[in-house]
DNA sequence: GTGAAAGCGCTAACAT
DNA sequence: ATGTTAGCGCTTTCAC
């Protein structure tokens, strides 16, 4: 007969005829317990199927043997990372919270909010994705994913975005576009400054002049892609491909193109960078630049494990590589408007 | 300046000259602090970054304000739920947290053992995906996706199951196949057994007889499909067609069949449930079963919703419309298999 | 080998 | 308006 609701070790104790100290070890597996209470106290556990409070335990002891992915929401980009880390948990002995932090809409300084109120009691170490301030110092150790501008010493992974950015303009260049946009990522971050460099740098590299009049700045999230994406395209000169800083707001900028009732990618060519899930599943199948997120996920928590087990890092800052994903989004410009 | 560390309420306190008392009234946003010291107990809380600990805050007060989404693991599956959930959560006053039970291999009891560590203290409420044991009366409100066999009073929301299924096999007949193949899902879930009873609805309503040893069983897990895979595939009189319980399934069944040199379609159809993005991805193109996966997570987070409001539940089992993909990964039997 | 007692960081009565 | 006190459920000395 197993009893449910809230069972508490005391509720153990009484009915083994112990205290609760000697549960707790009995739990924990401290020595210093006879063979037979241990017995006794191991099927009374089971028997009212006791499970130590998570929020408790952690306020008493050091380890939870819990690690966090903290992100701001639980979008494609975030998921394939969590997935990615999920799959490497497996071998370890943690176990595995994720945390949306920015839910009541702060969209700056949330994963500090998060690392603080979980980090140090209820999580043994955290991996931030896409973090908005730097934060040296925090009270369990920390990895980045996609992290912020600016020199820190938290140890971080991501990908190629400028050789990325760079493949992906190349390839609208080699198409035959020359008038070519680009809706940029959420400032503060290191990938977004660096897919726009990308951008820049193939520009230059074909001899292309970059107006700065297509360049429009979106967050990455995909609503923030309609502004950008009518200014570059509700325009008699507008560009003939655009290149969006990630994913959702490429497939985005694809919708509003629509909407203007243009042709993708007969009269406007879109590629996109992340290549999540989504992008395959989009109309037309979305051209984009691969970042290996799984595997960052899983870098991450390499690095995460790394330093929960005190080693010193050999790599602190881990890049990975990045590829070209050539689907229905992009093709060679309208004769008459190249 | 700001200092960085774990800072508990009693250095905010100190820093402020008043008691713990008073900080938690102020962080509370509690009647009785005079404005002077909620001002100043607010600067002392901004410059030095403090953030009430959850695990000390969930074990004094009932409420936290966070909900949970208690997986297994973060696979294709949960994490389409969870951006579901996580996409409706913007509207409350709830914040998310998503935790995997089963980093350990337990593959059963997970939700249980999860539901009991954070539940009643971390978490207000909490949604269980595809659970594996009926847990009647758990300490805090829970509505289970993808539900285990059995009655049970714990509120549910799943699709439709057989009508998809049935889908799935017709689609597999109208192209003219006779002999098709089933590889089950995990025997516990509900929607495992309503998935086969949608396929043999479907062969019955064509006449069709089922050959039993065209039966296979996996538990949903990619890996779980190689075996059942080779049983069906690995025989001279091998179906022409095989409906997988799921896409991850399927997905490693057209892999199993290639390393057998089998083609996809052209020697063998493959449709899967649930349309995850990556079934989109896959090569080819997995025809499938579309559940609404996101809108299921919205769905449970109403129930979970309704349920903390106290309110009464009209609809207790929410079962939302599946719809059938027509990709690449099916077509006509080869001629002389007929 | 076992239990009593202190305390983790916080909240909520209850005093003052 | 503020502080004192008593726990929340657990772990961990330290006595016995």
């Amino acid at each position: 007969m197993v009893t449910y609701g809230r069972v508490r070790m005391e509720d153990v104790a009484r009915q083994a005829g112990v205290s609760v100290a000697t549960v707790s070890k009995v739990v924990n597996g401290r020595y210093g317990v006879s063979a037979t209470t241990t017995a006794r106290v191991a099927d009374v556990i089971s028997e009212l199927g006791y499970e130590a409070s998570l929020g408790a335990r952690s306020l008493r002891s050091t380890r939870t043997g819990i690690l966090g992915v903290l992100v701001a929401e639980f979008e494609p980009f975030s998921t394939e990372l969590l997935k990615g880390v999920s799959g490497a948990m497996a071998d370890t002995d943690y176990e595995l919270m994720a945390f949306a932090g920015a839910t009541h809409g702060e969209t700056v300084g949330w994963e500090r909010r998060s690392l603080r109120r979980l980090g140090g009691t209820l999580l043994d170490g955290a991996i931030v994705v896409t973090p908005t301030v730097i934060e040296p110092g925090a009270a369990v150790p920390v990895v980045a994913i996609d992290p912020h501008t600016g020199s820190s010493d938290v140890p971080t992974v991501d990908s190629d975005n400028v050789g990325g950015a760079r493949s992906a303009v190349e390839h609208l260049i080699g198409l035959g576009h020359t008038r070519i946009g680009m809706i940029r990522g959420r400032e503060d971050l290191e990938s977004a400054r660096l897919r726009e460099q990308g951008f820049r740098q193939a520009m230059a590299a074909a001899g292309l002049e970059v107006d700065e009049t297509l360049l429009a700045t979106g967050s990455y999230r995909s609503e923030s892609a309609v502004a950008p994406a009518l200014l570059l395209l509700d325009r008699r000169d507008r560009p003939t491909a655009v290149f969006a800083a990630n994913d959702l707001m490429a497939i985005r900028t694809v919708e509003v193109a629509r909407t203007l009732g243009l042709q993708v990618p007969a009269d406007l060519s879109v590629v996109g960078f992340d290549n999540i899930p989504e992008s395959a599943l989009a109309q037309p199948a979305l051209t984009t630049v691969a970042q290996p997120l799984r595997e960052m996920g899983r870098c991450a928590l390499d690095l995460l494990l790394s330093l929960l087990a005190g080693e010193e890092l050999a790599q602190p800052h881990v890049r990975l590589d990045t590829r070209l994903v050539e689907r229905a989004s992009t093709g060679p410009p309208a004769p008459g408007r190249l």
